[in-house]
DNA sequence: CAGTCGCC
DNA sequence: GCAC
């Protein structure tokens, strides 16, 4: 793991291999307007909380901006073009984009950016991001909100892991290696950031679905 | 009924 | 490890 660049300097050409975590990435002072960027996407597309194919429902809440989002049901884990409850996904916001691009170094833009919140109590259990079509584009991930421990894995779910914690303005790069490795979260200290009145955690991952 | 973005 |  390589710990990250300063947040006052540009994110320099980045290897493509393995997870790397850009702490504060996201100055304080700007986080406000990422929130307002979010509210407006989840103004269109309301948060859900998936269900399982067990039959669960989900602790984590969903929506996504852009041409595909990660959908749950009884049927499966897969992509889709339409929101649950209808419509198309609204756009990803011009300043995420903006940090896919500066922080990847790619070109091309992310099909989806998934937005998942964290209320008191939510939890993602381990598992691998695996529904995309192409596995050789790193996945980005921002923190905003409340702190959460994250748990990184490896390929084989038995494999050693080792957490950390994770504070609003990170952002983390999961690529190379790293790209099928297990990964969750397993608790959120709600209430420890002010950016959001009510607490809760919001984490954005954008990811080139190639589907 | 195997595998799991679930839970205990 | 279980149970959906």
């Amino acid at each position: 793991m390589n710990s990250g660049d300063s947040a006052d300097r540009p994110v320099p050409a980045l290897r493509l291999r393995g997870f790397d975590i850009h702490p504060g990435l996201i100055p304080a002072a700007g986080q406000a307007a990422w929130v307002d960027d979010i509210r407006a996407v989840v103004a269109a597309a309301p948060l859900v909380a998936p269900v399982t194919p067990g039959g669960r429902a989900m602790s984590v809440r969903m929506t996504a901006a852009g041409r595909l989002g990660w959908v749950a049901d009884r049927a499966g884990y897969r992509y889709a073009a339409r929101h649950p409850g209808g419509g198309d996904w609204p756009p990803i916001p011009a300043r995420v984009l903006g940090l896919w691009h500066r922080v990847t170094g790619l070109q091309r833009a992310p099909d989806c950016c998934l937005i998942n919140f964290y209320g008191a109590g939510a939890r993602m259990g381990m598992h691998q991001d695996k529904d995309e079509g192409d596995f050789t584009f790193p996945v980005l991930s921002v923190s905003l909100g409340d702190d959460a421990l994250f748990r990184m894995g490896g390929v084989d779910r038995t494999a050693p892991t080792q957490s950390v914690w994770l504070h609003s303005g990170d952002v983390v790069v999961i690529g190379g290696d790293a790209r099928l490795a297990f990964h969750g979260i397993d608790r959120v200290r709600h209430g420890s950031s002010a950016l959001l009145a009510n607490g809760g955690r919001i984490n954005l991952t954008l990811r080139v679905v190639a589907q």
